[in-house]
DNA sequence: CCTTGACATTCCAGCAACTGGAAGGTGTAG
DNA sequence: CTACACCTTCCAGTTGCTGGAATGTCAAGG
């Protein structure tokens, strides 16, 4: 099987399968006379473990690990399920922070289209609200402190 | 004032302003006689601005067309609260996705710990439901498609 | 025999938005 | 004199790919 084949069995461009190869996360395959590269089936249940991890938000490097556990004839079924745990978790702080944000641009929406829409530099303009945060009283866990960066 | 002051109002590591500058997002301020950067309180507020809209998950090229009409002497509001809008979509189906994700994990997790968790290569482990997708019968509008990358 | 087309290979560059670190200059205090 | 806190520039790395150039291989068709 070429690579080409591989990528349609697990959905995952050619491209991408030279790059997980490439930092390890496939190991390199034997080559054709030609130099192609020749795969096998146990290469197409491997790269659906990375693409259904990779679906469930897993890092390279997580998927990496639980790889790794079982090349060395570890289950990494319970590493597994914990970081299935673990990552729900995270994902739901995530919700919880894009919720928060959605908040805060609705608000400012519905200030800023009282102000306004001319004031280039004056401070009655959603620009202005914009950049000093939120205006005091909205909610109570609210507006506390959006992070930069993340 | 030295960057590191105007780092400090702004709450902007001075690293990130000099790339701001880098990527034409502030201008190029004066230099003191000893080659340091010289603010002024303009600059302050411009900075503000971006924080701000970062905060608001705003990406730099948007902020950046911000700027620009602002410098053109118009002003942005209008734009900025299309852009409020915008954003808010965003991080609304943003979060639906990721609510799609929480439960598709909560379910693996669920299946999963009914199956042995020393099982290497076999088929009755989570690592195979992880690389097949979730199996068939579990809810209606649950375990779908969920998708790759992004 | 030659060309076209669909494959394959390598390597280099770029995205976003920074962040870290090296190597060096400046200014003040003790 | 030296320590320390600033400042400067430049280069490299992060994550997970993706695009493109330049080149090679192979089968089919004219």
């Amino acid at each position: 099987m070429q690579i080409r084949e591989l990528s349609k069995h697990a959905a995952v461009p050619a491209k991408t399968i030279r790059y997980y190869e490439e930092i390890g996360l496939l190991p390199p395959p034997p080559r054709q006379p030609n130099g192609y590269r020749r795969y096998s089936e146990t290469d197409i249940e491997r790269l659906k473990l990375v693409a259904g991890a990779r679906r469930l938000d897993f890092s390279l490097e997580e998927i990496k690990e639980l790889l790794d556990l079982r090349d060395r004839r570890v289950a990494p079924c319970q590493v597994l399920l914990d970081l299935l745990d673990k990552k729900a978790e995270e994902i739901s702080t995530r919700i919880a922070e894009l919720r928060q944000l959605e908040r805060t641009l609705q608000e400012l929406h519905t200030i800023g289209k009282t102000f306004p829409i001319d004031d280039v530099e004056g401070k009655h303009c959603v620009c202005h609200l914009v950049s000093t945060g939120l205006p005091g009283p909205v909610a109570d866990d609210a507006g506390a402190q959006p992070r930069i960066g993340e």
